[in-house]
DNA sequence: GAGGATATTCTATATATGTAGAATCTGTCA
DNA sequence: TGACAGATTCTACATATATAGAATATCCTC
């Protein structure tokens, strides 16, 4: 089967955040169902923004299908509609397009040769790849129609 | 630790692309010096936009520091103020802070959990590991001075 | 039922980005 | 020198994003 098959279908319009809809995710995530003004509380710590900017902002991202309002009485209590594995392809993608023409391993190639990945990162890396080379197939299998990319 | 040391400082602003910006900048690396024109020209096969509009973009670019002109007569001449590297660093950091708080191992790890590294890649990718691993601190001793491009 | 605390809705501004037409300038060639 | 071809400059507009004040609605409590 396909990616995480979310939704029935299997290539939604890939996901595209912006920064200040990346920061409302993430406590949505962490606290949904919540209010707008919920969010903007937690956000107030690092960021303050008034609630009008927030809830702006977090109503478009109903319009865009990332978020969906229950409302209660007087109340409207947002929920995410994608998840974070679905934010994360999305911007992952976005980068990989763009500045590596969407190939994984030139970019690979980059993050040792220019990001410096260091001893203990590429060891475990190193750990990561191993294990799921050893982990039998699981992947292997599941690979074998599409290759992504 | 510095990392790439491109120029003698070391924490430049970070560079960020937008999308037209990064169709740009791909053709004036492979031509530069180059004008406006061979630009839009080169850019026309994908997606065709006017000259003029090439042309604001790029004059926008010369501005944030990301393209230089030289005069000659009439002519201007195109050329990059910053490298290829410069740009994917800048955009996979970008990335890797949205999506993955700034660390590369939850991001190896989703790689490997649901962008389906293929066997080959999988292999490919432990290769490159393995391979800088038996080189020797390279990486780890270069780290410390410079080294990028 | 009145008042206050909240929440929602409406409206508005600034900046960034993508786009391009129109006007102007300049070099060259007949 | 006159005119064309190509380049540059100026101006403009639409959309997206980030931001927030003001007006309005609603619930709860006394």
């Amino acid at each position: 089967m396909a990616r995480t098959a979310k939704k029935p279908c299997g290539d939604e319009p890939a996901v595209e955040l912006t920064e200040a809809e990346w920061d409302i995710m993430k406590v949505v995530w962490e606290k949904e169902p919540c209010a707008a003004g919920t969010v903007q509380e937690t956000l107030a710590q690092s960021r303050d923004r008034a609630y009008s900017t927030v809830k702006t902002t977090m109503d478009r991202m109903v319009e865009k299908g990332f978020l969906e309002i229950e409302r209660i009485r007087n109340l409207q209590l947002f929920r995410s509609c994608i998840s974070e594995v679905d934010a994360r392809r999305g911007e992952f993608r976005k980068m990989l397009k763009r500045a590596f023409d969407g190939a994984l391993t030139p970019m690979m190639q980059f993050l040792i040769e220019h990001e410096g990945l260091s001893k203990e990162e590429a060891l475990q890396l190193r750990k990561l790849v191993e294990q799921q080379r050893t982990e039998g197939g699981r992947k292997g299998k599941a690979r074998n129609e599409s290759s992504n990319q």
